[in-house]
RNA sequence: CGGGGUGUAGCUUAGCUUGGUAGAGCGCCUGGUUUGGGACCAGGAGGUCGCAGGUUCGAAUCCUGUCACCCCGACCA
């Protein structure tokens, strides 16, 4: 046993794969598994690996996704989309198809931040999808700032013409702007609903598909049409907008944190990166793989500016007629871009067991047809005492795939899309009572036997183990690519790549000080595509709370967070 | 909208310079052997070569136009 033990440490070594293991065996009994097919048995829950310690060097053994992440990044992401059958381009310029496993996960999305909405107050409601021109003219900010991108309804019949084609006719007599977000159309509703300060406040949330006309689409992360949610309240006081403002980005923080396993930096957006109309918006920041930052979820204050435009007053306490003050906030599709980005590996999709359409999925191994009905049943009857278990409140979703398919396909097909744990049960398995479990978050060929009383007993447990390992690997890798920087020229070194012919994945965040000057910030951004993501709440640089900006050497009271972003 | 590039089977592509009636791998279907790490053997289906026009006896190949997509810029959840 040790000797075999030592042989396949050698082969790990040889494969060239970084990989780190607790190799002290935690004294399972185990090879019950064939010579054929060898396997290390290993602590599942002690077992921690890094991401980087996940990235084979560029000639390493096969991995289910090519090209890997250092070699393309904006190519593997769309080949992980493809091998984990979450989404497809369609034809219809910029929009997607989103398949079910991709709209599973948006589901449990949903699911969970819906309950987190309720909890704080908030109710479902739906405005209509078309808002009229004039309603979108009222706030100018607002209109400039997605005037570019709004897809316009002129027209509400075709006929077909003397070629046979059918042509729009019928022209409306106010052309319809489909909705890029609903502030104009849901405060015409809060304009009539809203007369007293006993009707305030006014707590509601839509989720719904928005269309923005954009120039660069990507699957998830930028879309011509998008599904989101957009939180649109009401309140009789700033300081009362205000404090729904940092709620809902405390809400946002807490989901994307415990369900999507993802750190977030959170804070305040710089003016030039405000949403149009807004008087404050908030936002989270997360990392991806590349080191770029995503925003994740954003909350506006919107001042009085949209109760200006749409006529939103109220008699006051006082008996007089008061501008209301609102907020709106959302979330969007691009979340499961950010999960693909932050999570998967070179073998596809990763998915936390809190977000995963399916948590476990047990896999029969019937070499012999004599015995395939025993271990299908054996299968059920294990799918069976696992689906009694709760998870996050809903029953543990399990997947028995019954396919006339190779182990091998079959797993590797599960690989790919990111399931949390893989049961393996076989006929030798039937004997001995064990079957074997393999977790998506260490490496592929890692196996744990277990007996089945057990698996169902830990099951949740170890679901709780990947969900927080899914975590720390992501805070690790952010900790490891965020950088405290008090030079222009340390800055400008971080963001400029080695290779300007042929980027590759450098930088990370900065956390600089920064004299508040736009000016600044677009120097920036001209000079490296560096943006300020966000103005920290507390302090993450930590080391003197207030300095002088890098640029300028003007004083600046805290440090911000500067990175590439999507 | 500016600059560059590419269009051949579901995917990746060969062929194009030097015109002669379309080939491969993966995937798919059928049968058999397989199935505990991405299987193998045999057979099979699938393409008006992006589209339109032109040159020619003959066009994937040459010419003109057009459309779509990709990459780089301006914009963005």
């Amino acid at each position: 046993m040790i000797e075999y033990c030592n042989e396949l440490e050698a082969k790990i070594e040889n494969s060239s794969l970084r990989r780190s293991y607790d190799t002290t065996a935690q004294g399972q009994e185990s090879c019950t598994f064939g010579p054929q097919m060898p396997a290390r048995h290993f602590n599942l829950t002690s077992l921690v690996v890094a991401p980087f310690m996940l990235d084979p060097t560029p000639q390493a053994t096969k991995t289910a996704i090519a090209p890997r992440r250092k070699e393309d990044f904006p190519e593997w992401y769309q080949q992980v989309i493809r091998a984990a059958e979450l989404a497809e381009p369609s034809d219809v310029r910029g929009c997607m198809v989103i398949r079910p496993w991709g709209y599973g996960i948006w589901e449990n999305m949903q699911r969970q931040l819906d309950r987190m909405f309720k909890a704080t107050g908030h109710r479902n409601a739906y405005f209509p999808l078309f808002i009229p021109l004039s309603y979108f003219e009222k706030e100018a900010a607002h209109v400039e700032g997605f005037a570019k991108e709004c897809a316009v309804v002129t027209h509400s019949r075709l006929e077909v013409n003397a070629e046979g084609r059918m042509v729009p006719a019928s022209p409306l007599t106010e052309p319809l702007v489909v909705r890029p977000t609903s502030e104009t159309i849901i405060g015409a509703s809060y304009a009539k609903w809203v007369q007293s300060y006993r009707d305030l406040p006014i707590l509601i949330n839509q989720w719904a598909n928005v269309v923005r006309w954009e120039m660069r689409p990507r699957v998830f992360l930028r879309t011509t049409e998008f599904l989101w949610q957009e939180g649109h309240t009401v309140h009789e006081t700033e300081a009362e907008a205000r404090a729904e403002t940092k709620q809902m980005l405390d809400v946002y923080e807490t989901f994307v944190r415990d369900h999507l396993a993802i750190p977030v930096f959170s804070g305040e957006k710089s003016e030039s990166e405000r949403f149009p109309g807004a008087v404050q918006t908030l936002c989270i920041e997360a990392m991806v793989q590349d080191r770029k930052a995503i925003q994740a979820g954003t909350s506006h204050f919107l001042g009085q500016n949209f109760a200006r435009a749409s006529g939103i007053q109220f008699q006051s306490r006082d008996g007089q007629q008061e501008l209301a003050w609102t907020t709106s906030w959302g979330m969007s599709t691009r979340l499961i871009g950010t999960l693909i980005m932050a999570h998967a590996d070179d073998d596809g999709m990763i998915l936390p067991p809190r977000v995963a359409p399916t948590q476990i999925v047990i896999v029969p191994i019937t070499p012999k047809e004599e015995t395939r009905p025993a271990v299908f049943a054996a299968a059920d009857e294990l799918a069976a005492g696992l689906r009694t278990l709760s998870y996050q409140g809903a029953p543990l979703e399990v997947e028995v795939d019954r396919r006339d398919l190779g182990g091998g396909v079959k797993n590797w097909e599960w690989i790919k899309k990111g399931v949390p744990l893989r049961v393996e049960l076989g006929p030798r398995d039937l004997e001995s009572g064990n079957v074997a479990v393999s977790r998506r978050d260490q490496p592929v060929k890692t196996k744990q036997f277990l007996p089945r009383p057990e698996l169902i007993e830990r099951a949740v447990e170890l679901l709780d183990s990947i969900q927080q390992n899914l975590f720390d690997r992501a805070l690790q890798f952010r900790e490891a690519n965020t950088r405290v920087i008090d030079s222009r020229e340390e800055f400008y070194n971080f963001f400029t790549p080695q290779d300007a012919g042929k980027p590759e994945i450098h930088g990370g965040f900065a956390l600089a000080h920064w004299n508040g000057s736009r000016a600044v910030e677009e120097q920036i951004k001209n000079d490296l595509k560096v943006t300020i993501r966000c103005i920290p709440f507390d302090d993450p640089g930590n080391p003197v709370a207030s300095g002088a900006c890098i640029f300028t050497g003007e004083p600046s009271p805290r440090r911000v967070v500067w990175a590439k972003s999507y």
